[in-house]
DNA sequence: GTCTATAGGGTGATAGAC
DNA sequence: GTCTATCACCCTATAGAC
């Protein structure tokens, strides 16, 4: 009996999220207010005390929430068809228009995710974890591109996240820095290897 | 007689702005009240209504002087004794690293210049312009090192906005991203130069 | 579990006296 | 020009009835 309590309460808990979601689309990410939030799944605002503890719950599971679909997307199997170590290019191209893809889709989850846009709000170290994670899988799949060393790293994420940044902030739902991935990939694989060869 | 007044009111307007980036220093961009604004000039909030006509024409003022303030950390001129053309890599160099330690030195300057960190707020077309002036000198010296085309310069921006925007989301006051700056120079020119060249 | 009612704050902006 | 007083909202969170 108290297994099924649970599950009902599991899945209220998700409705609440995805609403939570579809209210910040429309909305922006701080314009999430829990009277909104509570209209929009039938509720008033009350009770959602009964599935959060405050606010920064709220926050924290969207922020886990939004991990788990980038995993689910990056790692689609279908998008991972050929090896690594065959052809790191077209590899890390193929990885990179996802990743940029994904953060395009919806700006308040890129915000959520990667920048510190929810004023006085940060993931709690549970909800960091999800972060972690995931950063990991990238690390293991980058190693195996060829890309190991913690500078190499850093210099991938920068690349790939100052494209994602450039596009959201002056062009968004564009293509223009999008569109340089491929370029971008030639260029630090070279950098890399030339480091690494001689 | 008049010119006197308006001198004054302008000091006055300078002041209010001043006082506001010290508030958003301490308090975040987006913590900033007008009552808290006035308090830190010795008004109370009305008062501000006599110097800007919204919350609104605040955050374009400080947009406005943030842009002014990086023009001057920017070519202050002892920065700039070499020529771009004869050591393109060095100049960039000494370039991207005096943009990213402005960066730095505020992060809500940072969020306000170059994210939509404001919800509800972006820049009127006026102080638009000023952000549009700054980019446009700035192109004009990429272009004398040798990043002269739009797809060159969104690579260069990218990169470095991207390292801007990785040190200060995951290691704030920290260098290892900037420590990368040399590195993503040398990166960008090789692959300018050799798309350039045969 | 969900509700109403409300505590206890906050906000930007305006009216009108001095 | 600056003030007090206030409008007209907004918010998160809790108490306690049902």
């Amino acid at each position: 009996m108290e297994q099924r309590v649970e599950a009902r309460r599991s899945r209220t808990r998700d409705d609440i999220i995805a609403a939570a979601w579809r209210l910040a689309e429309r909305e922006g990410l701080v314009g999430l207010t829990l009277r909104d939030l509570a209209a929009e799944v039938g509720m008033r605002a009350p009770s959602l005390y009964g599935y959060f503890d405050s606010k920064a719950a709220i926050y924290d599971a969207m922020f886990a929430a939004a991990y788990r679909d980038l995993d689910a997307a990056i790692w689609a199997p279908e998008a991972w068809a050929t090896d690594p170590g065959e052809d790191p290019h077209a590899w890390l191209v193929a990885g990179a228009e996802q990743w940029l893809a994904f953060c395009q889709a919806s700006v308040p989850r890129y915000q959520l995710m990667f920048t510190r846009a929810v004023p006085g709000w940060e993931p709690s170290p549970e909800a960091y974890a999800a972060s972690t994670d995931s950063f990991t899988r990238m690390r293991e799949a980058l190693a195996r591109a060829g890309i190991r060393e913690d500078r190499d790293v850093d210099l991938w994420t920068a690349l790939v996240a100052g494209l994602a940044a450039q596009q959201i902030a002056n062009e968004p739902g564009g293509q223009r820095w999008v569109a340089l991935t491929d370029r971008a990939v030639r260029m630090v694989l070279h950098e890399i290897n030339e480091r690494t060869a001689p």
